[in-house]
DNA sequence: CGTGCTTTTGACCGTGTTCAATGGATGTGG
DNA sequence: CCACATCCATTGAACACGGTCAAAAGCACG
C-alpha cells in the first residue's frame, strides 16, 4: 500500500486516493541519469514520483545537451499524459536516486470508466503541468538571466514545500549547475556566475546538495515570482 | 449547427463529433486586439476557434510587451483547460478577426458524464497543447534567433495546413514582427532581419499578409523541424 | 593519493538588444 | 487631392548580455 504523498496529489481527496493507491502495488528505483523512458516509447503504464527528482527531457543531436522540459517533484505524475497520448514527445530521466510507484494503464481504464470526478481530477493534474510549461516559456523567452535563475530557485522552493510540507529555509537540492542551465537555457558557466551573484545579493546559496534561502521576500522579488500559476490545491483561490 | 472544423479537432471520429456540436449553438467574433478572456476569470464556458488566430498571453507590467505563451488555430479550443481549472493563468486575445463556437461547461460536463471515449479525448487535445508548450520551451531556450524563427514558421505552415486540410506554397498570415517576436523571444527589430535572413536563402517571406514557402524542405532543415509533437491526428505512428 | 566530475574564474567574442531615425503603407479630414 | 497622422517594417550604430574556450581549483570516491 502506498501511502499519500503530499504535492500535486493533494488535489485528490481521501475517496480518491483510496481508489487510487491499490492500483500501484508495484514500486520502483532509478539510479541518478536513469533513463525512464524513452521518447517514442509505447507506454502501458504511468508512475507516480514518490521520491527524488524527475526530469523531462528533449534530447538535441548527439554532441548539444539535452533541454529540460520539465521537472517533476514527489507527489506528481512524471508521465501521466502518456495514459491518452501512449507515446512521449520527450524522455524521462531520472535526475536523483528516485522512488515511484507504477500504475498499469488498462487498471486506470476501468477505474476511470466509473469514476468520471477521479477522472477530471487527473485531467486537471495534467493541465497544472501545462501551465506550469506555459511559465517554462516565459520565464526562458522573457526573463534575464538573473531573474530567471531566481524565479527557477522560487518554483523549486514553492514545489519543493509543497511536496514535503513545510517551509524551511534550507532545502535538499540534488540538482548541479548543468541541470540548471539545462532548464534555463543558459551556458553552466553563465549559472555560476548567476549563482554567485544570488549568493553576493544575499538571497540564497547552493552548496552541498542543500540550497539555503536567506532571504525568501528578495529572492521572489528578484525572480518575479507568483505562485498562481501552480494552482496549488491548498491555495485555494489564488488565482 | 457548427460544421466540423479540420485540424485538432479531427482527433474526434464522427459520431463524437455529432454530440459535441450541438452544444456550440451560440457563436461569437472578436476583432483583432480584442480580449477574449483576461487572466484569473472565472470561466464558465470554452470556446473552439472556427476561424483566425488566437494568443495566450502572459503580461507583464505596464512598460513591457505580454509575452505569447501559445498560438491557437481553427479547430482548435482555445481555453478547454478552463473546463477542470475554472480559471486561467494568462489572458486570451484574437490576433485578427476570429469567429468562435461557445460550449458551456455545464452542458460540456454532463455530455461527458456519459461518455468517457469522449471525455478522454478532449484530454488528449489538452495534452496536445502541452506537448507544444513543451516544444516552444525547447524552441525558445535552446535555438538561435534564426533556427527559432524558421522552426516557428514551420509550425504555423504545419498548423494551418491541418486547420484548412491542403498544403499550399502561399498561406495567409496575419502577424505582425512583433507578434513573431512576443511568441519567440526576441525584439521585433530581431524578426525583422531574421526574416530578411531567411528571404535571402530563399526558404520563404512574409508580405502582404501571405507567407510565401519558396523551399519548404529547407525552411524544414533550417529550423531543424520535426512534426511528430504535434500529434497530427492524420499522421497516426509518428512518434 | 590519484581519477573523474563539478564548479569557478578569466579573456575574448558574437548574437541579439537598445535606441533612434527613416521609409512605406494605409487611412482621415480639410 | 493632398497634408497629416498612425502604424509597421527596416536600417544603422553602439553596446551589453551571455556564450565559448580553456585552465584551474574543489571535491568525492575508489
Amino acid at each position: 500500500m502506498t501511502s499519500k504523498p503530499s504535492g500535486m496529489v493533494d488535489h485528490l481527496n481521501a475517496e480518491q486516493w483510496g481508489k487510487l493507491s491499490p492500483l500501484m502495488m508495484h514500486h520502483g528505483h532509478f539510479a541518478p541519469g536513469d533513463i525512464v523512458s524513452h521518447r517514442g516509447d509505447l507506454l502501458d503504464h504511468s508512475l507516480l514520483l514518490l521520491d527524488g527528482l524527475v526530469a523531462r527531457k528533449v534530447p538535441r543531436g548527439q554532441r548539444a545537451r539535452s533541454t529540460v522540459v520539465a521537472l517533476q517533484f514527489p507527489g506528481e505524475f512524471v508521465d501521466l499524459h502518456a495514459f491518452p497520448l501512449k507515446k512521449l514527445d520527450h524522455d524521462v530521466v531520472s535526475l536523483t536516486g528516485t522512488s515511484v510507484a507504477r500504475i498499469a494503464h488498462d487498471d486506470l481504464h476501468h477505474l476511470l470508466n466509473g469514476d468520471v470526478e477521479l477522472a477530471r481530477k487527473l485531467w486537471l493534474m495534467t493541465l497544472v503541468d501545462a501551465s506550469i510549461h506555459r511559465h517554462w516559456v516565459m520565464r526562458n523567452s522573457a526573463m534575464r538571466a538573473l531573474a530567471r535563475v531566481a524565479n527557477f530557485l522560487c518554483e523549486y522552493d514553492a514545489r519543493m514545500t509543497a511536496a514535503y510540507a513545510g517551509e524551511r529555509d534550507s532545502l535538499p537540492f540534488s540538482l548541479r549547475q548543468s541541470d540548471i542551465a539545462d532548464a534555463t537555457g543558459l551556458t553552466s558557466v553563465h549559472v555560476s556566475r548567476t549563482l554567485r551573484d544570488l549568493r553576493e545579493h544575499g538571497c540564497c546559496s547552493v552548496s552541498g546538495g542543500q540550497l539555503a534561502i536567506h532571504d525568501r521576500a528578495g529572492l521572489h522579488k528578484m525572480g518575479m515570482f507568483d505562485a498562481a500559476y501552480l494552482y496549488m490545491p491548498q491555495s485555494g483561490t489564488a488565482l
